[in-house]
DNA sequence: CAAACAAAGATTGTTAACAATTATTCCTTG
DNA sequence: CAAGGAATAATTGTTAACAATCTTTGTTTG
């Protein structure tokens, strides 16, 4: 698995935390591939905790859809296929389209500056930044979109997926360098849509999560890229 | 917090599942009071096993919106407004209408079957029937339309507000003793929408989830009634 | 030599004890 | 007598050991 032999966490918030976040990163990163089997004691010993914070952290991730977890069988990094991709698409554009309607006529001024500088770091970032700094102001700005909405459960329901599509868009921009100068223009237009007010009964999905969402699944091209296909999902 | 002194549990499976079977029940019930502090060796106590288990279902349970947890505080009861039954109202219309549009191009006759066996049932449950016996039916009637539309991560978003459902169904029926006559006409109406293949690009709330979902909130009664209105939720 | 079975090893499920934090009680003090 | 604070009690966070289950390995047998 390759893991360092000791890891210190930085000070002191929730132990399970600091070792979902260690987790999802190793996940995220490729550290550990698809399909392993993530072993208690082994995880224990490497990030110097025992194996209850490690337990709580397992239902975490498996909560988020990173790992599986099979009674007496233990954890295993979810393979990720294309169907994958279509299932974290549509569930979130889903969820984006109730966020616009409550959003619009929700946000207040505060979100609202909030999201203009975004806008505006979105606008200054430059052409050759790793990808992952235009991801991370992608999602900040959905999370204010979320934010406006003022939906507990939605929000939650968003954050189940958070760490998914920030996983994909990472995987997306390596082989679509446009993502950077595309974002800006899109978010602004989604900004405009909730200060005007009304996004419609029904917002268009151009509207709402088109250039930064993820890649339109072609059926076409089915082999395995990034995302493998192979690898049942549940073998019961 | 008025518990038995010890439970017995039916066989094999997961012991932080029953837990957490026991506690829901508890709290639908209200056997256990909203706002309530339950205290991990106490439940381990009453229930029969240690903490490990305990805290697993507490983390579940989190998940599920029935309790709130608080480092180093524990596990709190959540106090459920009527905010909350407009979440679970809005947030369930966005899943449904998903899973309504997949469903339609995907249920299969095996589903098909099943959901009929379901409408049968409900045509010919008892008019003073237990009201929970008619929610049960609702229930496994939209968890067969969830099925149907083969995905998994609307699945497990329509599981996390599915007990939550279930519950504000059940207080919902205390008042409204007219559910068990509406539901099978509403649900064959569902039926017949997924059989001709075609709900429309964007289903309307009528076809859906209308008479057998929460009762739409009215603003002007602020009274809290069976759902509190007092008590914060965040009190941070 | 392949298949079935048994024993050993490894891993997870659960428990009970210890440490850290929070809540409560009771005393002091103005 | 009310307010503040220190000591005590209760509760959660974490750990390490034990029990149950699964996987693997090696052997036997047809």
């Amino acid at each position: 698995m390759a893991l360092p032999d000791q890891i210190t966490f930085a000070s002191s918030p929730a132990l399970s935390r600091n070792v979902v976040d260690a987790l999802r990163a190793m996940i995220a990163s490729g550290a550990v591939g698809e399909g392993e089997h993530l072993k208690e004691s082994e995880l224990a010993d490497a990030l110097g905790v025992s194996r209850g914070p490690i337990r709580e952290a397992f239902q975490q991730l498996e909560n988020e859809g990173f790992i599986e977890l099979r009674r007496h069988r233990g954890a295993f990094v979810t393979t990720l296929r294309r169907r994958d991709i279509e299932e974290v698409y549509s569930l979130r554009i889903a969820l984006e389209q109730l966020a616009m309607e409550r959003a619009a006529t929700r946000i207040t001024p505060a979100i609202l500056a909030r999201m203009n500088e975004v806008l505006d770091a979105m606008q200054h970032v430059s052409p050759d930044a790793p990808a992952s700094e235009a991801v991370a102001l992608d999602l900040d700005f959905h999370d204010l979109v979320y934010e406006a909405a003022d939906h507990d459960r939605l929000m939650r329901s968003w954050r189940y997926i958070r760490s998914q599509v920030s996983f994909f868009l990472q995987v997306r921009n390596r082989s679509h360098p446009d993502f950077v100068s595309v974002g800006y223009a899109e978010h602004r237009q989604i900004r405009d849509v909730l200060v005007a007010g009304d996004p419609g009964r029904r917002p268009t999905r151009s509207s709402t999560t088109s250039g930064d969402a993820l890649p339109a699944p072609r059926r076409s091209r089915e082999r395995p890229g990034l995302i493998a296909a192979s690898g049942r999902r549940d073998p019961a």
